[in-house]
DNA sequence: GACAAGCAGATTGTCGACAATCTAACAAGA
DNA sequence: TCTTGTTAGATTGTCGACAATCTGCTTGTC
């Protein structure tokens, strides 16, 4: 008797499509922050009528890079420095509390998925594919997550990489060097697989430090451009209790 | 010329009007936890049609607080006693980094609002509503991360809140004696006007430590009950990548 | 009696049309 | 010229109906 996992099927509604397809343009940067989302023209090119397109635009702002007001329309989130900066701080604590849930729960399938995803960056990086490179270089970040064993903490670093991800992609977009050809994540993975925890957590800390300094000096000097055009300054208050 | 601010109008679409009525009905625990939510009757009951419903439905997918299975329906998400503990740890790493960005933030205003809400807590108190207790309990808490400037951090706990909401709304809702008459926040009050941090994200743990063990236990209780008349056994992935 | 096929009934997913609201352009009056 | 009222067009919000899918029961067969 075969001790075959099955992996559930995949989701066949048009609206689970359209959210993967609408995440992918906002997170590669094909939707430029602030633009906003005409249901009509957006409904008519997927071929699908504006029912779901609209209940997947609710899952997305939600998730927190779409809002919404009302009567008004829906837009890919702005991104100031300060979101980047409140997400960066966050990050820091979150992955220092990750490092220490996961740590007793390593084993050999986690160094050999922590090994795996080492080299898809790798590839991708090979491959100057950067957005490939930013999608794997946080699925590698990522894995100290899922391997926390935290339904919580892994639905919170997941709404955050949805940002960083459009951080980081805004910035490849911008300057379109090829991110660093020497291999950042090596101290990263050693360390990981090491017996320093403490060393991990303050590694983990200071190397994202390097990826978002520079994010910051670019979001900055972007505010600096956008001010003078400003636009809705209606408070978007989507959340409101 | 009077410098008067005005704040943003109410939403006026009926979608947040149902999201509103939905979720105060989950977090106060009308809506039990695994119950499915039948589009057809609650847009009759609410004499709305099930567009708007729907759309509601999904930001509440994202919120955390239900589930959804395609074609198959909408739940109210059950509550393990791992999620608790979950929800329970991770609020204790974000209690310490919100107070830590507070505490330099902190004037008269803060200290004005925090007695605020803490007599809303006493009155609440006096008049054995225990719904209304849990719901200034929470807010109470939650000045630290209002006041911490950081958007992406208050995002987190509030999402956090709905569940923490409730679960002890449940706990209530099982165990119908009022909570304990003393007042438990004083000290908490006490500390965050003082001037040792340190001791106040001490204090932090400890408090939240005292009301969630006896969560904890119950949930675990309930988990015995439960375990033999388990329900769905699909596994309900709603956030696919 | 056990089991598979097939058939209602109910429920969710999707569609096209209508109503409510916003925006911008234009006209009228001080 | 500036402000205010009006109107037309576009866009979002909502509705009722239809299509796709699931569930449980019935039926027929062995």
């Amino acid at each position: 008797m075969g001790k075959l996992d099955f992996s559930p099927i995949a989701d066949t509604t048009r609206r689970a499509e359209i959210v993967a397809l609408l995440r992918r343009a906002i997170l590669t940067g094909q939707l430029e922050p602030g633009q906003k989302l005409n249901e009509l023209r957006i409904a008519e090119q997927m071929r699908v009528s504006r029912a779901p397109l609209r209940e997947a635009m609710r899952e997305l702002v939600q998730e927190g890079i779409l809002t919404s007001i009302p009567y008004a329309g829906t837009f890919v989130i702005d991104v100031t420095a300060k979101d980047i900066d409140d997400a960066y701080s966050l990050n820091k604590v979150l992955d220092e509390f990750a490092i220490e849930l996961t740590w007793k729960l390593r084993d050999e399938r986690f160094f050999d998925e922590l090994d795996r995803r080492h080299e898809a960056v790798k590839q991708a990086t090979r491959d100057l594919d950067t957005t490939r490179q930013i999608e794997t270089a946080l699925q590698l970040h990522g894995l100290i997550y899922e391997w926390a064993d935290n339904s919580v903490l892994l639905e919170t670093w997941q709404r955050l990489t949805s940002r960083l991800q459009m951080y980081f992609a805004l910035h490849q977009h911008a300057r379109n060097e090829p991110v660093p050809a020497e291999d950042v994540h090596e101290t990263y993975v050693r360390l990981l697989k090491g017996q320093d925890m403490r060393a991990a957590q303050r590694h983990a800390r200071e190397h994202i430090d390097l990826d978002f300094e520079e994010l910051l000096a670019y979001a900055r000097s972007l505010e600096q451009r956008t001010s003078k055009g400003g636009r809705a300054d209606r408070a978007g208050r989507t959340n409101s209790a």
